[in-house]
DNA sequence: CAGGATTAAGCAATCGATTGCATTTCTGTT
DNA sequence: AACAGAAATGCAATCGATTGCTTAATCCTG
C-alpha cells in the first residue's frame, strides 16, 4: 500500500523529464545549471519528500564523513564528557559520530577498530583499552594514511595526533599538595603501567617526594586496575602494614572514593589521620563527605581539540602531526585539607 | 610512493583471474563456490589486506546496518548508561551504533534526525529534547517505515515501541514514603509538563496526597527545567511561603543535590527539619552527605531493551508495537528517613 | 563414448549520487 | 537568415559489492 520507497534524484529527473545529473547538479547549487530550473528540481524535491542517500554519495565521494570514537566505557564521565566535546566539534563541521566501548578488552577493542576500518570512517580517535598491548589494528590506519588521534591513554610508538593532560604535572601538583599538609608517609595507588597516564602519575608522585627529600618505601605503591574493589583490597593492604602511610594518592577518584568510605567505615578519620586524594574529579568528588581533592582534567575540551585536530588532518590542513598536552587543575578539598 | 589505496573485490580478482562475482561469494561463504577456491580466494584477500567496503555493500543491500541514538545530552549518567546498553546489544548483533546530542535543544534535534535518515540507519532510538513540540521529524521515520523507539521521554501521539520507567508508581512510592516518614507538607518540584516523564510524577505525586487524605496546596508545586539552579531558585521561593514545606519531592537528583545545599547552607536540618527525595540515582546521590533518598531508573537495561526491540523491527521479526514499562525502585538513603 | 545431470564460475545489471566530456539550445551579430 | 560562441543540459562511466540468469566445466551412467 504505502509507497516505503525513497525517491531519488532518478524518480525527481523523471517527474521533470530532465535528467539526473541536472538534478544532482542543481541540489548541489551547482551554477552550471540555470537558476530557474535549479528552483524547479528543489520545488519537487520538497514535494516528494526527497532526503540524499548518504551512503550513495559517500561511496562515490569515497568519504563517510563520518569520525569514529572508541572509549573504554562511554558510562564513565570522563570518557562521556571527551564523547560529548568530539560530538559537539563533529557535528559543526558536518561529520556524524560513530561511538563504541571497548569494555577495556583488548579483544574487543581490536574488532571495533577493524569494523570501523570498515565502515571507512574518515578519522578515528581512541582512548585504548587497559589491556591492549599490540597495536596491530591502530598501525593499519596509519598505514593507510587514515587520521588517527589518540586522547588519555595514547600509545607511544604510533606518532600521530594526541591529546593528553599532564598526568606528571598533576600528579606531582597532588602529592606536593600533600607534603605540604603535614603528611609524611604518602602511598600511591598506581594503575597499570603499560599505560603512559598511570607511569606518568606514579613518577610525578616518584619526583615529588625526591624534591622533598622524602625516601621512597616500595611497600607504599600498589599497582591494580583501579577498580572500586581494587581499592578496598589496596588500603587493607596499606593499612596492615606494620607502618601504615598517612596518606594515600590514589589514581583516579573512584579508588579514592572506596578506599575513603573503607577508612572511614574502620573509624579511621579523614583528613586528620589519613589523607586522601585522587584524580579525574569525577561529579562526586566535589559533594561527598568528605569532599575529594583531586585532579581535574578538562574532558569536555581534550574532546574538542580531538576533534579539532582530526578534522583538519581528514580535510588535508595539516601535515604535522602535534601532542597537545592540556594543563590539570589541583581541586583542594576536604579529603586532605588540614588548614595549613 | 606508498599506495594508500585499499584493495577490492576487483584487486583480488584479477590476482587470481576470476571475476568479481566468485570473489564476492567466496568472501560470503556462499556454498556455490568450492571449498578450494574458496579457501584460495581469502588467503589471497588475507594476504593484500582486504577489508570489505561496507558502504558500498550498504548501499547495495539497502541496509546500513547502522542504529542512530539520541539523546539529550550524553554527558549524564542516565543518558550514557543507556547509550552504554544500547551499544553493548548493538555491537553483539553487527549494528554499529551512530550517537548525537540534541543539547535539549529542539532545532539540533530536528537536524540530527534528519541527518540520521539521509545517512539510512536502520533504526532510531531516542529521547526527545525537552523543548521539542512538534514531531514531523519523528513521524518522518513512522511514516517510511522505519523502526523507531522512544526510551524515557516519549512522544505518545506517535505509535511506536517505547522503554520507559514507571515515573507514576515511582513518584507515588516516593511521596508515600516522606508520608510515612511522618512529613506533612510535600512540595513537588516538577519538569516540563509536556514530557510525560515529569507529568506522570507530578500525578503520582498527587494520587499519594489523595489516597492520604492530605489536601493539595497548588503553590507547593513548582514547574520549571530542573537545572542545579533552578533547584535553587524553588528552593528559595517554597522556604519563603509563610506556611512552607516540611519535605520538598524534586523531579532529579539534580535538583534534589542544589535544593539540599542550599538548605543546609541555611542551616535547616536534613531530614529532621525538611526531608528531600529526588528521582533518577545519580551516582553521586549515593555518596553525597546526607545521601540522597531517591528512585533508581535503569538506565542500562532500558537501552538493552531498546536496542533489542528495535533489532526485532529492523530484521522483521515483530510487527507489533509494545511499550516497556519498567519497574523502578525506592531507595531510601539519608535525606529522607527520620528512623520511622 | 554420447548425452543428460550436476557442479562451478562468469556476465551484466543494480544500489543512488557524482562528474568529465559531449551535445543541444539559445543569444546576439552581421 | 546564418553562424559563432555562450549557456544549459544530457550521456555514460564510476564508486565497490551483490545477485539472477547464463554459460562453461565436470561427472556419471547406460
Amino acid at each position: 500500500m504505502n509507497r516505503n520507497v525513497q525517491p531519488t534524484i532518478h524518480d525527481i529527473a523523471r517527474e521533470l523529464k530532465i535528467s539526473a545529473s541536472t538534478v544532482s547538479r542543481a541540489l548541489n547549487d551547482n551554477p552550471r545549471i540555470s537558476l530557474k530550473t535549479r528552483e524547479k528540481i528543489k520545488a519537487v524535491a520538497d514535494s516528494l519528500g526527497y532526503r540524499p542517500n548518504t551512503l550513495a554519495s559517500n561511496l562515490r565521494n569515497k568519504k563517510s564523513n563520518t569520525i569514529g570514537i572508541v572509549v573504554p566505557l562511554i558510562n564513565r564521565h570522563f570518557f562521556s564528557s571527551v564523547i560529548s566535546g568530539v560530538e559537539d566539534v563533529a557535528y559543526k563541521a558536518g561529520y556524524t559520530v560513530v561511538i563504541a566501548q571497548s569494555n577495556d578488552l583488548a579483544a574487543k577493542e581490536v574488532n571495533i577498530v577493524q569494523s570501523m576500518y570498515s565502515n571507512r570512517v574518515d578519522g578515528l580517535i581512541i582512548s585504548i583499552a587497559m589491556q591492549t598491548e599490540a597495536f596491530d589494528h591502530l598501525k593499519l590506519f596509519s598505514k593507510k594514511h587514515i587520521p588517527l588521534a589518540f586522547f588519555d591513554r595514547v600509545v607511544s610508538e604510533i606518532e600521530t595526533d594526541k591529546i593528553v593532560v599532564d598526568d606528571f604535572a598533576g600528579a606531582y601538583k597532588v602529592t606536593q599538595h600533600l607534603i605540604d599538609q603535614g603528611y609524611q608517609r604518602i602511598g600511591h595507588l598506581a594503575g597499570p603501567q603499560n599505560l603512559m597516564i598511570y607511569l606518568h602519575r606514579k613518577e610525578g608522585y616518584l619526583e615529588a617526594l625526591k624534591k622533598n627529600n622524602i625516601p621512597f618505601d616500595e611497600s607504599l605503591v600498589l599497582i591494580n586496575t583501579l577498580t572500586s574493589e581494587d581499592g578496598v583490597t589496596a588500603a587493607k593492604q596499606l593499612m596492615s602494614l606494620s607502618n601504615p602511610p598517612d596518606a594515600i594518592f590514589c589514581g583516579n577518584d573512584i579508588t579514592a572514593l572506596s578506599v575513603m568510605i573503607y577508612l572511614r567505615d574502620r573509624g579511621i578519620r579523614i583528613p586528620q589521620e589519613v589523607g586522601i586524594v585522587g584524580f579525574s574529579n569525577e561529579p562526586y568528588s566535589k559533594v561527598v563527605s568528605p569532599s575529594i581533592s583531586t585532579i581535574a582534567q578538562p574532558g569536555f575540551e581534550m574532546g574538542q581539540k580531538a576533534a579539532e585536530l582530526i578534522i583538519r588532518k581528514i580535510e588535508n590542513k595539516e601535515k604535522t602531526y602535534q601532542t597537545i598536552i592540556l594543563p590539570t587543575e589541583l581541586i583542594i578539598r576536604e579529603s586532605s585539607y588540614r588548614g595549613k
